[in-house]
RNA sequence: GGGCGGUUAGCUCAGUUGGUUAGAGCGCCUGCCUUACAAGCAGGAUGUCGGGGGUUCGAGUCCCUCACUGCCCA
């Protein structure tokens, strides 16, 4: 039997099977396009993650919004398509391969440079899809079938387009710059790659002797501090503030460089820092980009120290061979040997590491590759700026403006293997260089073909960046070829950490705005600004953290694996729990017990489903069974039907609409907040607790109010669980398909429709009704409380009508079926308020005062006086200051008259109500037996 | 040093253009094995909205200032 449910829901059972079965039956596919118009397309590009990668919680978090989103569009008509893939990582994996060689005695240069690449597939074809096959099992709603990976031929010919393209306009150059350098992966990298840590050094004062003309040293020495000391060795001047009043004779003056015995000049120069260390900065254009900088300002010649490993190089002198930080060690004995070193301070220094593996980055002077950034930039920036491109949270338009107006160019190449090789040949000849999009022969400028293809690749980013553009095609656009690009870009949105705004989303924007605008329109006219940003919208989503708010790292060893949380609560819930704190502009504290809570939440919807498919079940056996064509679409309701149907109906439409809007407004707590609470608020504590009045099977029952109890019932189920399914797909899947007995109307509640309101605010009634019968309830169940009354005890209730403003009561007598189960109430009774019996209430008759309704509640019980006195005289203070609060503000003249009358007329009710309360309460507490005696 | 945030219940966080006496989940307390669910049901307690000042009839919300704290960039 299908509807044969466990009693406890356990995700482990149901989740492989259907993670396999939407992939298995490529549920997901968006095919290419034909023909003219078809649905508004909704595209979201997968930010690559890194091949070698594994998933982790930050992609958890950033894949759960994706799908929540594209599942939502697509079951609300859009057509969706969600791209996976990843990135080839260059120095991430070829790290990877590199070591497995060295556990093997071998290593990359041994292999030579074709065999090691191929040895790299070899990795990427066994390892590389991991992090997909994650995703696979957590659900992702993406079209398998356009998975994509940067180094793809399709991938790799775009980003050959675009660095000829850039380089055909002057967009990029080569040349020596002091670049960061990673001694260990014996390559540049970017700005980006390179993370600072504070680092707890020294600050050395050295004494470097003043020269005469003839070269003799005249006794006086200039003093430098410097935290970098084995330096010196490159160093080819001292520079001092201009003003410094302390220095001032020394200008034009020339020094000796000690253990070098080179002379060099003190120059001028403003940048110089007159409060740092001495005031003198020796100045090492090769091992520092400030240095760099004033050696490029003041003409100096720049002094490589150090080769590619970080180790001293013939430069060095008799330091040649050492390690930076031997060599560091024996500089400063050497100096102090010779009497000048001046001084040692500690001094905390930020430290730049290579964000890969942690080596600390050397800047180093050498020959790479760059973008001429700004005119791309340029474009980037208008894009955001004119709002063709829009930012959610707002705040971070700031941050990228920010990093946008101070950009540097941008250094592409990498001296790796693993990597789009830089289509740029050099001529042994000429000594020019050829960049070509076909290999060539011989050089474009001589002809000579002693040509060799540069050694260094491209970034990896250089082809994440294309993404955009490249997985629909680019730059193959013909009439023939480009009905994806003219379907999908540019993409709807993209969906990020805040960590890589520049990674991505910044070099996506730059890229795209300036490739994509040399693609026509698909009528031939040419593409406005707005239609070449890679996507429309960024999202941003921020930190997950641990349940202390601690950053998840590996050293601090509070990493949380996502799979293993998966494993323990199942998808659903952890999907629940990311969605419902995934407050824009928030950190996210992942705290587990919140987690719990949620696997709660399944279990509850999973014994919502074994109460509805036993009724089902129940009802087939007398015959009933409910019409499959009521359910799949917003359930309606009749206008006769009993107050909880019209009511629950009401809800679901209600809270349709505003899950569809938070949704829309990118809030997926308040949507997931909003589900929650229409779940198991109205529905499971209300409704279905209501429901069971109706589904009576017996011979006597009214066979068609049945029958239509019983298919709000299911169609009101069906819906919420559509409602639910972007959020928590699985469990949504698996009774789903349950509810249909084998036979749904698709092959998954992904492809039904998304729930969207059909009413609006005619609702409101209804949903005052039932709110009246529920303050009701509540108050009846408060008073019994009060009383002691055991849970297991039905006791009789009266229900005091006030005929003064409260409807709710009227709404109440007719539902007192209602009343009573819920109560429960073992009889119900209702008295006008002038027939109120004020005597006895306090004997065996129990009065409370229940907002504007009053609830009197039979026990054969003594009242705790005490225990009644003391919640009276709280009562009391409560509604005074209430009172007090009103009255200040209605007294006040302003108030009344800039106020808006809505605003006014408001307090002046609750003021009323609150007089009526306070009344009822004195009137209570004195007639409370005047005994100091316990009960 | 420059820039951007944050500070609301024990914890994690909402609080949309200022508007009636500030909310949710979890946790906590009390009572219930009420045949969908003890991963449950019912009821309950809990806040000088970081401090100070200002604007306003009215401030958690706007402005100034101080304190603490986080992040990004140099």
């Amino acid at each position: 039997m299908p509807h044969d449910l466990p009693k406890a829901y356990d995700p482990t059972a149901i989740e492989d099977h259907w993670a396999a079965y939407w992939v298995h039956e490529n549920l997901f596919a968006q095919p290419t396009p034909t023909g003219e118009g078809g649905t508004e397309p909704f595209t979201i590009l997968l930010p690559p993650p890194n091949v070698t990668g594994r998933l982790h919680m930050g992609h958890m978090l950033n894949q759960t919004e994706m799908d929540i989103l594209t599942r939502w569009r697509r079951m609300s008509g859009r057509r969706a398509l969600w791209l996976p893939g990843t990135d080839h990582a260059g120095i991430a994996t070829q790290m990877m391969v590199e070591r497995q060689l060295v556990s093997e005695g071998s290593s990359r240069q041994q292999l030579g440079r074709e065999a090691f690449v191929e040895r790299v597939w070899e990795w990427k074809r066994h390892y590389g899809g991991a992090i997909l096959e994650q995703m696979k099992r957590l659900g992702a709603s993406v079209d398998w079938q356009r998975e994509y990976f940067t180094m793809d031929e399709r991938l790799s010919v775009a980003v050959r387009e675009a660095f000829v393209k850039l380089h055909e306009q002057g967009l990029i150059y080569r040349g020596a710059y002091i670049v960061n350098w990673c001694p260990r992966c014996q390559t540049a990298i970017s700005d980006l790659e390179v993370v600072y840590d504070e680092h707890k050094g020294h600050l050395w004062e050295i004494r470097y002797p003043v020269v005469d003309d003839a070269g003799a040293d005249t006794g006086e020495f200039l003093t430098v501090a410097t935290t970098r000391p084995e330096t010196m060795l490159g160093d080819v001047a001292v520079a001092i503030h201009p003003e410094d009043e302390r220095y001032t004779h020394l200008h034009g003056k020339t020094l000796r460089l000690p253990l070098v015995n080179r002379t060099i000049p003190i120059i001028l120069d403003e940048w110089v820092s007159r409060d740092f260390g001495t005031g003198a900065v020796k100045v090492t254009p090769a091992h520092d980009p400030n240095d760099f900088a004033l050696g490029q300002r003041h003409d100096l010649p720049s002094i490589n120290v150090m080769d590619e490993t970080a180790h001293i190089n013939a430069e060095g002198g008799a330091y040649a061979g050492l390690d930076r930080y031997v060599a560091r060690k024996k500089v400063i004995a050497d100096l102090e040997g010779l009497g000048l070193l001046a001084g040692v301070k500690d001094h905390t220094n930020n430290v730049g590491h290579c964000d890969r593996c942690k080596t600390v980055v050397e800047p180093r002077l050498s020959m790479q590759w760059f973008v001429k950034i700004q005119p791309l930039a340029d474009k980037a920036i208008a894009a955001v700026k004119e709002g063709h491109i829009r930012f959610t949270p707002e705040m971070y338009a700031k941050t990228y403006f920010e990093w946008m107006n101070n950009i540097h160019d941008w250094c592409i190449s990498r001296q790796l293997w693993w990597g789009h090789r830089i289509p740029a040949w050099h001529c042994a000849a000429c000594r020019k260089i050829t960049v070509a999009r076909v290999d060539p022969t011989a050089c474009a400028h001589c002809g000579s073909d002693r040509i060799t293809q540069e050694t260094d690749v491209l970034d990896t980013w250089f082809s994440s960046g294309l993404l955009p553009v490249s997985v629909f095609g680019w730059p193959n656009i013909t009439p023939e070829s480009r009905a994806d690009f003219d379907a999908f870009y540019p993409t709807s949105l993209l969906v990020t950490g805040f960590d890589i705004l520049f990674f991505w989303v910044a070099r996506m924007i730059m890229l795209g705005c300036w490739f994509a605008a040399d693609v026509p329109m698909p009528d031939g006219s040419p593409r406005a600004l707005a239609d070449s940003v890679p996507f429309k919208d960024v999202y941003i989503h921020a930190l997950v953290r641990d349940a202390n708010r601690e950053k998840m790292s590996k050293t601090k060893g509070n990493v949380i694996d996502p799979i293993e949380i998966v494993k323990q609560y199942g998808t659903d819930a952890v999907r629940f729990t990311l969605a419902s704190m995934a407050s824009p502009g928030t950190d996210i504290a992942f705290n587990v017990a919140r987690t719990e809570g949620y696997r709660a939440f399944a279990n509850k919807i999973w014994n919502a489903a074994r109460f509805i498919f036993m009724q089902m079940d129940r009802a087939k056996e007398v015959g009933i069974e409910i019409d499959a064509a009521a359910l799949g679409a917003m359930p309606t309701v009749a206008g006769n039907a009993p107050l909880e149907a019209r009511w629950i109906v009401a809800e679901l439409h209600a809270t349709a609409a505003k899950v569809n809007k938070s949704l829309e407004d990118y809030r997926y707590d308040d949507a997931a907040n909003i589900i929650y609470q229409f779940f198991w608020g109205s529905f499971c504590d209300w409704y279905l607790e209501i429901v069971k009045l109706r589904l009576d099977f017996s011979d006597a029952a009214d066979t068609a109010k049945t029958k239509a109890a019983l298919t709000t019932l299911v169609g009101v189920f069906e819906a919420a669980l559509r409602m639910l399914s972007p959020f928590m797909p699985f469990i949504t899947e698996e009774i789903w398909h349950a509810i249909y007995d084998g036979k749904p109307p698709a092959k998954s509640i992904a492809l039904m429709q998304y729930p969207k309101a059909g009413y609006g605010p005619e609702l409101a009634p209804v949903l005052e009704h039932m709110a009246g019968v529920q303050f009701v309830i509540s108050g009846i169940r408060t008073r019994r409380k009060e009383l002691g009354v055991p849970e297991n005890v039905k006791t009789p209730v009266k229900v005091v009508t006030w005929a003064g403003g409260f409807g709710g009561s009227v709404t109440a007598e007719k539902n007192s079926d209602i009343l009573m189960k819920l109560s429960p109430a073992s009889s119900i009774e209702f008295v006008p308020f002038a027939d109120r019996d004020e005597g006895g209430r306090f004997s065996k008759l129990a009065w409370s005062a229940i907002g504007p309704t009053d609830v009197a509640v039979e026990y054969e019980a003594a009242i705790d006086v005490a225990a009644e006195r003391e919640r009276l005289t709280k009562d009391i203070a409560k509604y005074e200051k209430g009172l007090a609060a009103a009255a200040r503000q209605l007294g006040n003249e302003g108030f009344i008259a800039k106020a808006p009358a809505h605003i006014v007329e408001g307090l002046k009710k609750q003021e009323a109500e609150t007089r009526l309360l306070l009344e009822k309460a004195q009137a209570a507490l004195s007639a409370l037996p005047q005994t100091n005696s316990e009960g």
